[in-house]
DNA sequence: CTGACATCCTGACGGC
DNA sequence: TGCCGTCAGGATGTCA
């Protein structure tokens, strides 16, 4: 599923490639629940534009079309965006086709339909960015919070871009227990997290992503973070660092995996 | 306001 | 082999 690191790669990737084309004709498949602002006028913003950047906000790719606006793409957990020549015949479940100038299309494909298309006239996103956010104002977030840390990690109005994955893999690293509450954990464990997160993601990112159920890039490749997953997808198998049989727990609606020997 | 929980959707996987 | 039930989860909406 995609979170900051995978979002991260593949507007990265899309930006690389289609920068600077303009939007020549737009299809929309008509599901309703994949278009978060009405068909017809995501079809009148795009149609004619000119891409100027593609970019990262938390885990939404915004593409930047100057005066007319954002179009904005969330994957949710299996859509993808990729860049591809008209040729290559059209995969189940896309949603969206933009042909543009240079000969390529952009593709929005999203099999189980968690993933929104919209547009807006610029986008900031919900939270703090976890890759730029200083020690303090990480510190503060979780201030009197009474909700599991996990769970918190989770909340993009706090930070926005971390999953589940990386919320796991984070909380293995600074070896803090997800049920922990969050406003109980001390300063040296916030700043703690706070490394162990910015250094799963950068390592993520460098890594092209993790690709666990059907993630892959612009180019439609995979990539290789899942074989770095510390607790994330191993639940029953031993932790790597001391042995112990790792835990699966369900904290804020979500599957958790933990080390009960290494996190505290 | 804060937090907990159900809901959406379909492919993958395990069991028999 | 093939069928069927279960599970996965980001954002949103509802409820206490």
């Amino acid at each position: 599923m995609p979170e900051l690191p995978e979002v991260e790669t593949v507007a990265n990737g899309v930006h690389e490639r289609v920068h600077g084309q303009l939007i020549e004709r737009v299809w929309t498949s008509g599901k309703p629940q994949t278009f978060k602002s009405p068909e017809s006028e995501i079809e009148a913003v795009l149609t004619g534009a000119r891409i100027e950047r593609v970019r990262r906000v938390g885990k939404t790719i915004a593409v930047s079309l100057g005066s007319r606006g954002e179009f904005l793409v969330h994957l949710g957990m299996t859509g993808r965006l990729l860049v591809s020549s008209p040729e290559v015949p059209l995969p189940p479940h896309t949603h969206a086709v933009l042909s543009l100038s240079g000969g390529n299309e952009l593709r929005f494909v999203d099999a189980r339909r968690f993933g929104r298309l919209s547009v807006a006239a610029a986008y900031e996103g919900p939270g703090a960015e976890p890759l730029t956010i200083g020690e303090d104002d990480f510190v503060a977030l979780f201030r009197g919070r009474k909700l599991a840390i996990k769970a918190a990690l989770l909340n993009q109005a706090l930070l926005h871009g971390v999953g589940n994955i990386y919320a796991d893999e984070s909380l293995f690293r600074a070896k803090i227990r997800p049920r922990r509450q969050a406003g109980r954990l001390t300063r040296a464990e916030l700043l703690r997290l706070r490394t162990e997160l910015v250094g799963v993601l950068k390592n993520a990112i460098k890594l092209g992503g993790s690709s666990v159920s059907d993630y892959v890039d612009a180019d439609g490749v995979r990539g290789f973070f899942q074989l770095e997953h510390k607790v994330y997808g191993r639940a029953g198998e031993d932790c790597k660092d001391c042995g112990t049989g790792l835990k699966k727990v369900v904290v804020g609606g979500r599957t958790t995996v933990y080390c009960p020997m290494c996190q505290r």
